[in-house]
RNA sequence: GGAGAGGUGGCAGAGUGGUCGAAUGCGCGCGCUUGGAAAGCGCGUGUAGGCGCAAGCCUACCGGGGGUUCGAAUCCCCCCCUCUCCGCCA
């Protein structure tokens, strides 16, 4: 959620921002219900004002005489209109709240224009995709590929999307997400196990709800299943004051996360690429405003660093307005490359939101210098998302024999040096 | 899941339906005192919103939501959470 003083005091920033990010949204009906709410509010403060004055001279005078009477009745009238009024306030008020919310974070201004996927920059580009996966095949064509991971079954048992992974394949997720959790540890980011589950206001506050209810599966007593640790450890301090001493918070979290995806289809979703449930480890920071584009780029740096231990060619994107998502100040996005399907993957996510998801969450911090408290920014990415780092994996290092090579920096977390399809 | 007890400011803890945004204590800040410190004394110490150039004024908030009432921390209803006991259980 954006601040309200600045839509009020500078729209055209915040109609900048939404043409930046190439949506639609009325930004003058924000400002007409802005303008009823405070006129209402006003108006009910004063009608609130005159029954406390007229209550504290009420508990002055002895019940029952003719002069208490006659304000009683008299204040039954004022009584009953503040009501009439305060409901009024209260139907505006969640009109300008729902309104408030449709509005988009401010894009920074180091964010590129654009409105499509293709206008985005690559600031980076490591490793050359030319020189690996000599012997690479879409990982789901490798032979005996559904012996390590078997989705028939998975869909038997589960659904479409749920796979079951098995000897080595479950191990070398195991190994994955041991490694990502101990680099992240050594990065100074501290290992949290949250819930997987989060209720309503959770879900609300990073903004999972309103607008992706129907990506998220939920359980017959309302609640979630995480789609990414960010829910659960964003929340973590929503609704609390920190020490300004204590930030910058880093913390890292491993879950399942569960994603309903309805609609997807074609092929960016065989195999691994897509699937409803999958393991990822999370990069969450809290922090002074001051500081959040420095520790933007430390997140990402992060993020960089696990893939080339992993010695996998990757880009990194820098997300243009259009393509940057909501709430999101300035994204950049970590691509591995699959040499057996020959593109880019997703693997990274890494953001900046600075006070909008604090100022929806209330998460703040008490300034030392002014000793009042101020939102902090949030900022997380993944670090990183098991499936495709997996998929890469696979193909890249293929073997003409069939094994798959690990790379030596997993091998201590694997205990060997190929994965066999066996 | 069943029975009981409870949720008040940073913490502890009071609060006959009417100057209660809330006593008191602790903590914290500033000042006095002191060679310095402690003790002592004095003053101050929540959050959010609205109005105002400002000083400041106003409103809301006693777990959450509704209700009764001229007036609710206080009475009624629903929900949530914590604790104790019982049941069940990895």
């Amino acid at each position: 959620m954006l601040d309200p003083k600045l839509l009020r005091e500078n729209p055209d920033l915040v109609r900048a921002a939404i043409a930046k990010k190439h949506l639609e949204v009325d930004v003058d009906a924000v400002l007409a219900l802005d303008a009823a709410w405070r006129a209402q509010l006003q108006e009910v403060e004063g009608l609130r004002a005159a029954q406390k004055t007229a209550n504290t001279a009420m508990a002055a005078l002895p019940k029952g005489t003719p002069e208490f009477i006659v304000k009683v009745a008299e204040m039954k009238a004022v009584s009953a209109q503040a009501k009439e009024r305060e409901v009024k306030l209260k139907e505006t008020e969640e009109k300008l709240q729902q309104a408030m919310l449709s509005l988009p974070n401010l894009p920074h201004a180091s964010v590129p224009e654009g409105r499509t996927p293709q206008e985005n920059i690559v600031a980076s580009t490591h490793g050359d995709p030319a020189k690996v996966g000599a012997h690479a095949k879409p990982h789901w064509e490798i032979p005996n590929f559904d012996k390590l991971f078997d989705f028939a079954r998975g869909a038997k048992v589960t659904g479409a999307g749920f796979p079951f992974f098995i000897g080595d394949g479950a191990k070398l997720v195991r190994a994955l997400l041991h490694f990502f959790l101990e680099e992240d540890g050594k990065a100074g980011y501290i290992e949290v196990s949250p819930p997987i589950f989060v209720n309503a206001a959770s879900a609300t506050a990073t903004g999972a709800l309103p607008d992706k209810e129907g990506q998220m599966y939920e359980t017959q007593d309302r609640l979630f299943a995480v789609p990414t640790a960010e829910v659960p450890l964003t929340n973590f301090f929503r609704d609390e004051i920190l020490d300004e001493a204590m930030l910058p918070v880093l913390r890292c979290a491993y879950t399942p996360c569960f994603r309903r995806e309805a609609g997807s289809y074609g092929k960016d979703v065989r195999g691994l690429n897509r699937v409803h449930q999958f393991d990822k480890v999370e990069l969450l920071k809290w922090v002074h405003p001051a500081t959040s584009y420095a520790e933007l780029d430390k997140l990402r740096d992060d993020a960089e660093r696990l893939l080339q231990k992993l010695e996998l060619p990757y880009r990194v994107l820098l997300m243009c307005g259009g393509d940057m998502g909501f709430a999101q100040a300035k994204k950049y996005d970590l691509e591995v490359w699959g040499a057996g399907q020959k593109r880019w993957l997703e693997v990274s996510s890494c953001s900046n939101f600075e006070a909008f998801q604090a100022r929806r969450a209330q998460i703040r911090f008490r300034s030392k210098e002014t000793g009042k408290p101020e939102l902090v920014h949030t900022l997380n990415g993944s670090g990183l998302a098991v499936p495709r780092v997996l998929a890469a994996l696979l193909e890249n290092n293929l073997q003409a024999d069939g094994r798959v090579k690990i790379p030596a920096a997993l091998v201590p977390y694997f205990g060997k040096d190929y994965l066999v399809f066996a």
